[in-house]
DNA sequence: AACCAAAGCAACCGCCGAAGG
DNA sequence: CCCTTCGGCGGTTGCTTTGGT
């Protein structure tokens, strides 16, 4: 078995908009399988029976606001989050218009864009990384990560957190099985493929041979198929290994692959 | 003006419970 | 009942746009 490790995003056109509003139209929304067939055989394109309804349900139902969410949203996103935590879709049903992937967005992006801003010129071992939205459920961290988008960035760059906040948050990467950069200190430590991994450098060399590479992908990102023997990294892992494109010679592609912690 | 990092956001996908065979 | 399929939800990724130098 061989499957993408990296995902590729195909954004819908409007022709495929207007073909699956169509379908719809016809088949209800009970049945995404069969929207999917119509849909893919029309468009000529392969869309499963999920994304269809991701792009109904998350941009095409009638209603849907795309503008930004207003100060009177965000003060109620703001509270719900207390209630509700990350039950996205409750709080997205209390916002008329807005979707459970609207509302998601905002959260994840606030906490992302708050996260960089206070880890800026920091010392590694300073650095704040996301764990879950439980992190909210501390006062102190759910202020600073939830820090509206005007605070200037050399406030939350100067901001420290108190030994409570520290202490709360090892506590809950505690909880989990093991933070990323464990896992990932795991696998490669553990199996035969990384064995040539050089410590010091952070880098792996992969030497097995691809099972396929598609050449009009090696142009772009790296899109291109993984051996499956390295199926076992878990999601979430590309914040610490990076992918180089494999080489590539009169046209020819080289087998071998880097990976690079970071 | 050209580059690059960050932000914005659409899309993707895993997990899991419900449904149904 | 068990097994399979479906789809709802939540979390993650990556493409595009924006903004800073």
């Amino acid at each position: 078995m061989v499957r993408k490790i990296l995902r590729k995003a195909k954004l819908w056109t409007l022709k495929e908009d207007s073909i699956l509003k169509a379908t719809i139209k016809k088949i209800g929304i009970k049945n995404w399988r069969s929207v999917s067939q119509d849909v893919s055989k029309k468009i000529k394109i392969a869309r499963t029976a999920k994304q269809c309804r991701d792009r109904w349900l998350n941009y095409l139902t009638k209603g849907i606001k795309i503008s930004a969410f207003s100060e009177i949203e965000i003060k109620k996103l703001y509270k719900m989050q207390k209630i509700y935590g990350n039950r996205w879709l409750k709080m997205a049903k209390r916002l008329p218009g807005r979707t459970e992937n609207q509302v998601k967005n905002f959260f994840y992006a606030m906490i992302r864009r708050n996260i960089r801003k206070f880890n800026k010129g920091k010392e590694e071992s300073e650095k704040l990384k996301f764990i879950s939205m439980d992190m909210l459920k501390n006062n102190e961290v759910r202020k600073l990560l939830l820090s509206k988008k005007g605070l200037s960035s050399a406030k939350l760059r100067q901001t420290k957190l108190s030994k409570e906040a520290l202490s709360f948050l090892k506590s809950l990467r505690n909880d989990q099985k093991g933070t990323n950069e464990e896992i990932t200190k795991n696998i490669l430590s553990n199996r035969d493929i990384f064995k040539d991994l050089d410590q010091s450098e952070g880098k792996v060399e992969i030497l097995e041979n691809f099972d396929q590479v598609n050449s009009d992908n090696i142009k772009d990102k790296p899109s291109f198929l993984f051996p499956s023997c390295i199926l076992p990294i878990p999601l979430g892992l590309s914040e610490y290994l990076k992918y180089e494109m494999p080489e590539v010679k009169n046209g020819e592609i080289s087998d071998r692959l880097i990976m690079k912690s970071l």
